[in-house]
DNA sequence: CTGCGAAGTTACTCATGAGTTACAGAGTTG
DNA sequence: CAACTCTGTAACTCATGAGTAACTTCGCAG
């Protein structure tokens, strides 16, 4: 029936009618790896691990994308497997089950989260800026590498120890984001206000983008991640710039 | 097994084992109705086709809870009738099928944002104004009477001339509100920015308040609504107010 | 009290989808 | 080339959930 053999993400696949095999010169092949010897091309090509948490990352990926659009429930391991080009036991060959992958596709999501609370953490110079660092981040991160979450949208889906893991770091995110601020607050950077609704005013804002953002339309990820985030993190700005009136001001 | 027999929302239910039947004097009873005489007590009480549609909303607004907390294929038609206290059987008495639940629920949303549209419109004195009071107004249904719908969250879900009939309502209550954003800019009260962006972080924001709102919690949806449009409004306000920051300011 | 319709209930059918099992081909190693 | 492993496929099992059918029970008109 369906022999798509398309390349599993960026990987080989094989199987009955094959063809489009081994596109870009990046030969899985001759490679002994497995002799303790050096490994030829100096670790430049992926080893056999290394491709299987490749594939897992791309099967991630792509539930995240049709979570998004259909939900969990509404997303059969099939769909997955097809839009990867194989079936679906070859997923379960690096997942052990449906909630395993929700649960890696929202951990993946507050991965990002935390590393770019650290990095606005560090690199911001006031309450404000280290917000708006960590939330344009964590947007770029969501609706780019991540493919579009929409996080936490149904984290009834998990399993109640799944679910427990989760909200905890959940939680633990959304506190450092309400630190950042209450900082804002004190040092001036930040207008007075109830730090619990802005934050959840801004994630609002923030984490409804993959519902409607659009990898082939006009803007760019990190365009709609500057603007966005510039755009939501004025409603609290102690001192509120104007909007740069030209990126695509007035609009279409 | 199960005989909850609690009452159909605030609607009678008979069944096996009953009692808590008829509990307030609003006796479903003694009234003629289908001889065309004078209804007794004056239309006062719900006539048998205006129980039904009584019966029929409970059932929507429960559903827009179910599908709001599980999504629409993580909620059966079981759990939306056990919380009624009803079978699923008794449910397709009043509706078609499961699609025209969530048809329903969406477009009792859209219903909303259309008269709130055009409240703000009439009752506004500028841009800004008319776009806060539509804004304020939609959220207060969203978590008020309609039973927290996260819209058009599974839109998907939808039967193909459903999602159309659907996705052309909301694309119009959007360019109401992208137009509302440009008479801002022109009268002033709002600051110059893409109106697009603008609209959908503003109701990414509001459509994201289901997720977190809870009708036990501290705040009224009333207080959450105006508290809440107050402040993502102040991201492309003209000439920003400060924050009332007693509204909880420095909150817990 | 009889008969009828409205509003439920119990007990099904039947499709879908998660997860498994048995098998097959490619490539490597001896 | 035989044996073995890695990676995938085809073809299942089996639970769940949408929708239906055949009852039951109540309210009420004559």
């Amino acid at each position: 029936m369906r022999n798509l053999t398309i390349l599993f993400g960026h990987m080989q696949a094989r199987s009955g009618t094959r063809k489009a095999k081994r596109r870009r010169s990046n030969g899985d092949d001759t490679r002994p790896e497995h002799g303790t010897a050096v490994p030829a091309w100096g670790n430049a090509l992926p080893s056999r691990s290394e491709r299987a948490e490749l594939k897992r990352n791309s099967i991630f990926r792509e539930a995240a994308r049709c979570f998004s659009r259909a939900g969990f429930h509404g997303t059969s391991m099939d769909d997955i497997a097809e839009r990867l080009g194989v079936t679906k036991a070859a997923l379960y060959r690096y997942v052990a089950n449906k909630h395993d992958v929700l649960f890696a596709t929202f951990n993946l999501a507050m991965d990002s989260s935390f590393a770019n609370l650290d990095r606005g953490e560090k690199e911001g110079s006031n309450g404000l800026e280290k917000l708006r660092i960590a939330l344009r981040g964590y947007l770029e991160d969501l609706i780019g590498k991540l493919g579009h979450p929409v996080v936490l949208l149904e984290d009834s889906a998990l399993l109640p120890d799944q679910s427990r893991a989760l909200i905890r770091r959940r939680d633990e995110a959304e506190r450092r984001f309400r630190k950042l601020v209450k900082e804002g607050i004190e040092d001036g950077s930040i207008a007075p206000c109830d730090p619990k609704l802005a934050v959840f005013a801004l994630l609002g804002a923030i984490n409804w983008v993959p519902k409607w953002y659009r990898d082939d339309g006009e803007w760019t990820a990190v365009q709609v991640s500057e603007s966005l985030v510039n755009l939501v993190t004025r409603s609290i700005a102690a001192h509120p710039y104007p909007h740069r009136a030209d990126e695509r001001g007035g609009g279409k």
